[in-house]
DNA sequence: AAGATTACCTGAAGGC
DNA sequence: TGCCTTCAGGTAATCT
């Protein structure tokens, strides 16, 4: 579910916490909660100090009121059917609520998760600059040079790239499909394989797909809502995904359906052709040192 | 190294 | 109505 511009919105939604204290916590199941002992010890009189995002990982800073000073991060991944929600107590939880963090002001926190997918850990400065580290970069924050390094000499498949968190962190399957789509590549070209200009089309596209689809506070296309329950609104502004056997928007041909990288992914067969539809040069060489095979330039 | 497969868990949707 | 199968926005482990 929650991608980069879901957990943005969750992010942008429990900002307004920051400065509020946990008064309580409760659990239901805890089997998807590393240690949630120390959440039991540590979150109790424990001071919001800030909310980062790091691809879809959300960080919240704590500070101890009282005794050490010292700060901590509860890490919160949504996986696939996670929400927090900020609520007022009395409010009855939603089922599959197994998270309660009671704030002084008669609200809650509340974290709902039907399959249970997501993790939430406590850990330290050092813990949360070891997790970030393993990440890629941001896909708002890397310029076109970093992101060919990153994709361009790369064999493997464009679309399991951009769902490889340690290449870009952030995308999932929606945002990858539909920047595909926009940047008209297929899902299985390679990466070493896209040319120059490939690239730039498919920077550039993810980068509106993702901020646009922030602008309109996500995409809920089943359970995801924001820190305030409210549902985002980009699923209208969808392309391509979920739209197998529909006339591309673009061309009119139909939405084809494969799987790629273990994921369903739509796209469009003409305006997304498997060859790159470049018209080769006499004496143009590829990376193999063979002279290009013409391809049928498609459209 | 990359890809395929499986697993984690619950619910919705479709076929019969 | 019920039963069965398939699929779902994520990630990690294991095998080839």
């Amino acid at each position: 579910m929650p991608e980069l511009a879901e957990v943005e919105t969750v992010a942008r939604g429990l900002r307004p916490l920051v400065g509020r204290t946990i008064t309580a916590v409760r659990f239901g199941k805890t089997d998807f909660i590393d240690q949630p002992e120390l959440l039991r010890a540590l979150l109790p009189e424990s001071r919001i100090g800030e909310v980062r995002r790091y691809g879809k990982l959300l960080a919240i800073g704590f500070a101890r009121r009282r005794l050490d000073p010292e700060r901590f991060w509860l890490l919160v991944h949504l996986g696939m059917t996670g929400q927090l929600v900020i609520q007022d107590s009395g409010l009855p939880a939603a089922r599959h609520t197994h998270v309660w963090l009671g704030l002084e002001d008669g609200r809650e926190l509340r974290y709902t998760d039907i399959r249970r997918f997501g993790r939430m850990q406590i850990v330290s400065a050092e813990g949360l600059a070891a997790r970030v580290a393993l990440l890629g970069a941001d896909p708002l924050e890397l310029g076109i040079a970093e992101f060919r390094q990153r994709l361009g000499t790369r064999r493997a498949r464009v679309k399991a790239l951009l769902l490889d968190q340690r290449v870009l962190r952030g995308l999932g399957n929606i945002y990858a499909d539909e920047s595909l789509w926009r940047a008209r590549l297929h899902p299985m070209r390679s990466g070493s394989e896209l040319s120059g200009t490939e690239l730039v089309r498919l920077w550039r596209a993810i980068r509106t797909v993702v901020r646009e689809a922030i602008r309109r506070g996500g995409t809920s296309v089943a359970n995801y809502v924001d820190a305030l329950g409210r549902r985002g609104t980009y699923q209208k502004r969808l392309r391509v995904y979920r739209r197998a056997g529909l006339a591309c928007l673009r061309c009119g041909a139909k939405i084809g359906r494969i799987v790629v990288a273990g994921r369903t992914s739509h796209f469009c067969p003409r305006c997304q052709p498997r060859r790159a539809a470049i018209a080769p040069r006499r004496g143009n060489r590829n990376h193999h040192g063979k002279t290009d095979i013409p391809t049928p330039l498609l459209r």
